[in-house]
DNA sequence: TAGGCCATCTGGTCCT
DNA sequence: AGGACCAGATGGCCTA
């Protein structure tokens, strides 16, 4: 699911969430102040960590029954005084560990189609598009041809929220070549279908709105429900699946593995043969519309197979074309590894 | 208001 | 012992 991004908080905000051993010390919004509070307690803390003792726990409550395993040693005021001690490093080595997971995260963010700083995909739907974007290279790069831009959007989509799989159809269908690669046929079938950097018809993106000298409307302005008209059960329809009869031999559609390829020349049969949830199955049908055209990206996209896509306030894919010239270059170095 | 997403805390486990 | 990693719990924020 998609959301508009949240206000952001600076790393200092978020480590001023300083650390409590008591849960009601969660969450309590502190200031900058409170933060060197902290600071100075930790300090005061490991000032004093050395000035107590080690006292071994000896009474048991006579009415308590007598517990097995090692002793549990007294909780004394410098005991609990480390004890917060270890427990602060660790909170604090814990937030930034999640920090780091968060930037490798954005980072990936930054990579998949439909990057956009006001509308951040979850976590979730960022490892599903990667893991489908990944996969669908892949299998571009194994069998040398260039998807139809349905069967790309429906491949990379597989398995995303409705209002992902929008987005991402909304930033394909508004400019396709800045993710796929121009039809090439004749490309001999050991070529990747992209020559970087750059190939014929690849253009930096740019949206709409920016076009017009607008800024871009949020993406959480879109209602996606009436960009698609999803119709359940029904397949492509007129739209020819590229990865039909690439993958499966046996006329289904393809799904995507819900573990990525091992490698780009790897077997892709047993993809079928993973379950899916039936939540996960989406087909699309495109309603037609006109759009209004006004300023600002309203207007309307037009699909394969004579349907059309409305389009209203539509923000596209911005800022891929570096980054997607430097996964290209390394999609064609893996290629031609592989090749040798 | 419910549900989704997120950041953080926390205790456990494993490893060095 | 201490750090990394993990999963559960908790509460805040946001949107439908």
């Amino acid at each position: 699911m998609t959301r508009a991004v949240r206000e952001e908080r600076a790393p200092s905000e978020l480590d001023e969430q300083q650390d409590s051993c008591s849960p009601a010390g969660k969450h309590t919004g502190r200031g900058g102040e409170e933060e060197e509070e902290e600071e100075d307690q930790l300090h005061h803390l490991e000032e004093n960590e050395e000035d107590d003792d080690d006292e071994e726990e000896e009474d048991i409550g006579e009415n308590k029954p007598k517990r097995r395993g090692p002793k549990k040693k007294k909780m004394t005021k410098a005991r609990m005084q480390r004890f917060k001690i270890r427990r602060m490093k660790a909170n604090a080595r814990e937030r930034n560990r999640m920090h780091g997971l968060n930037d490798a995260l954005e980072s990936l963010r930054k990579v998949v189609p439909c990057y956009s700083k006001t509308q951040k995909l979850s976590k979730i739907e960022t490892l599903r598009l990667a893991k489908n974007y990944i996969w669908t290279l892949s299998e571009i790069l194994r069998s040398g041809k260039a998807p139809d831009l349905m069967s790309f959007i429906h491949a990379l989509c597989k398995g995303l929220s409705q209002p992902t799989t929008n987005l991402v159809a909304g930033c394909l269908q508004l400019n396709p070549r800045t993710f796929l690669p121009e039809q090439t046929p004749d490309l001999p079938a050991h070529l990747p279908p992209t020559s970087v950097p750059p190939y014929p018809g690849h253009f930096p993106y740019q949206s709409p709105g920016l076009t017009a000298g607008l800024p871009s409307p949020p993406y959480g302005t879109m209602d996606p429900s009436h960009i698609f008209h999803q119709v359940k059960g029904q397949p492509f329809g007129p739209l020819e699946p590229f990865f039909d009869g690439v993958l499966v031999s046996d006329g289904s559609s393809f799904d995507p593995p819900l573990s990525p390829p091992l490698s780009i020349s790897g077997n892709f049969s047993s993809f079928k043969n993973e379950p899916v949830p039936s939540s996960d199955y989406k087909s699309f049908s495109f309603s037609v519309h006109c759009g209004g055209g006004a300023a600002g990206g309203h207007g309307t996209i037009y699909g394969s197979g004579g349907s059309n896509l409305q389009v209203e306030q539509l923000v596209g894919f911005d800022g891929h074309s570096h980054q997607e010239r430097m996964m290209n270059a390394q999609l064609n170095a893996i290629f031609h590894d592989s090749q040798g």
